[in-house]
RNA sequence: GUGGCUGUAGUUCAGUUGGUUAGAACGCCGGAUUGUGAUUCCGGAGGUCGUGGGUUCAAGUCCCAUCAGCCACCCCA
């Protein structure tokens, strides 16, 4: 019994969710298509020192959340937790730097050794864009009106706010990093447990922590805009001034941090409150030292990730599969005849099918049930006539075509709608 | 990884203070005379009550463990 369910946190998509992940992604798809990102696909795993060096030792992805194995020949290798670094390897890889800057769009599963809850599975799908090569604030515009415009052409946009944040360089977030560590440092008997954790690991993230007490402390923190250098400044500025420009309105929220090492400058998350704990529905940021500590020649970057799982639930369409033509032969003769007929309407694309048994009523039973448009009805009399008896289910009416046009007739017949 | 709630036919659920062959709806399969589905009527199949222990004369009903789902935390998409 055991064995015959599925592995935790995974499961199956069966073709009524699949037709929603579908929409998705190929909505998704032709909307970054339009902003210039053309599909890539890496593999789902890497060496495991393509997540580790760039993630971070300390992240929880690295330490608990990773699926990592050793394969026949010695390698340690990982079942990809997120496609960032996948996408910055391949950048490397191919030497892709000479055609900079780079666009791509991907869509796939990724792997997480999560505790798992709705809209969140530990193997999940994303899809992302990720612009390779561009220092530009312009960049992180055009990446987020491309999230923007893809949650627009989902439905989903106006159930969502962009929360939005700078983390400035280095040098800016280096000096707040210490700054921040003193302060909580100074009332480390105060803080949660948790906190003191992070107080070592990623001190930023305490700004975000929802215990009651460590809010009190962040609330008399030291503010991170006081710690941008002037050049963070302005490039927060150029990037806000674009979004106005584009009139994509956002909210400020200086406590938004990235619980990955590598990121800087712009941090963004589309959030909802529709889906409980799981409010984060595409997140991104700037990452312009990624691609250097894979180990690349320096290179800024910037992207994002949405969960499929959680846009499909978000946009709660459900879309029905295309109806089908049903044949329904009556005899040996016919049924022949009903094997090129209904070749010859997927010839003409048409989606069409016969069942392979029964008499009439079992196969007019089996045409409802696919939910077909019409059932084309072929008798030895019909045959010896060349004719077919097309029946719109709908409406119960029935007319007779000649075979011989029948194609051109469902054709036309049927994109009338 | 931590804490809480839940687990009965394919699905959604009933199952009284533990007590005889565990029910319903929907779905599925079959039938209602000769070449017409979906509506109606009749009939049928399908459950080791998540799994494994334990308490009891007796457990779907109580206890423990385990697995899974859900919710919150952690973290994240």
């Amino acid at each position: 019994m055991a064995d015959l369910q599925p592995v935790r946190g995974t499961h199956d998509l069966l073709p009524e969710e699949m037709r929603a992940h579908r929409r998705v992604s190929d909505l998704a798809r032709g909307t970054a298509g339009l902003h210039g990102f053309d599909e890539i696909a890496t593999p789902i795993f890497e060496f495991t020192n393509v997540f580790a060096r760039t993630l971070g030792d300390t992240s929880d992805v690295v330490t608990k959340e990773m699926y990592t194995f050793e394969d026949k020949g010695g390698d340690r290798l990982t079942l990809r937790p997120e496609n960032t670094a996948g996408v910055c390897r391949a950048f490397i890889s191919n030497g892709l730097a000479q055609h900079a800057p780079v666009k791509y769009f991907y869509s796939g599963p990724m792997f997480r050794h999560e505790r798992p809850q709705k809209g969140r599975m530990r193997q999940f799908h994303q899809i992302g864009i990720e612009l390779i090569g561009a220092a530009q604030p312009l960049a992180d515009v055009e990446v987020i009106a491309c999230g923007r415009a893809i949650l627009e052409s989902l439905g989903v946009a106006d159930d969502t706010v962009l929360e939005l944040n700078t983390l400035g360089d280095t040098e800016s977030r280096n000096a707040y990093r210490a700054v921040l560590v003193d302060y909580f440092q100074d009332h480390i008997d105060r803080l949660s447990e948790d906190s003191r954790d992070r107080l070592t690991r990623n001190p930023m993230r305490i700004l975000d922590s929802k215990d009651d007490g460590d809010r009190k402390l962040v609330a008399d923190a030291p503010i991170f805009s006081d710690y941008l250098n002037q050049e963070s400044q302005d490039f927060f500025g150029a990037v806000t001034g674009g979004l106005d420009a584009l009139g994509i309105t956002y909210k400020l929220n200086p406590r938004l941090v990235r619980g990955l090492d590598y990121y800087c400058h712009t941090a963004f998350e589309f959030t909802t409150e529709a889906l409980g704990a799981q409010g984060t529905v595409m997140a991104g940021g700037r990452y312009d030292g990624l691609i250097g500590m894979l180990g690349g020649p320096e290179t800024p970057g910037i992207g994002w990730a949405a969960g499929i799982e959680r846009l499909a639930m978000l946009s709660g369409v459900m879309p029905e599969a295309d109806r089908p033509i049903a044949v329904v032969p009556m005899g040996e003769d016919a049924e022949r005849r009903a094997l090129t007929l209904v070749r010859d309407l997927r010839k003409a694309g048409l989606r069409a099918e016969s069942a392979f048994s029964g008499n009439m009523k079992k196969r007019m039973k089996h045409a409802n049930k696919i939910n077909a448009v019409v059932a084309v009805i072929l008798g030895d009399e019909e045959l010896s006539r060349g004719v077919a008896q097309v029946k719109t289910l709908d409406d119960g009416t029935q007319r007779e075509v000649a075979l011989d046009r029948l194609a051109d007739d469902l054709s036309v017949a049927l994109s009338q709608g």
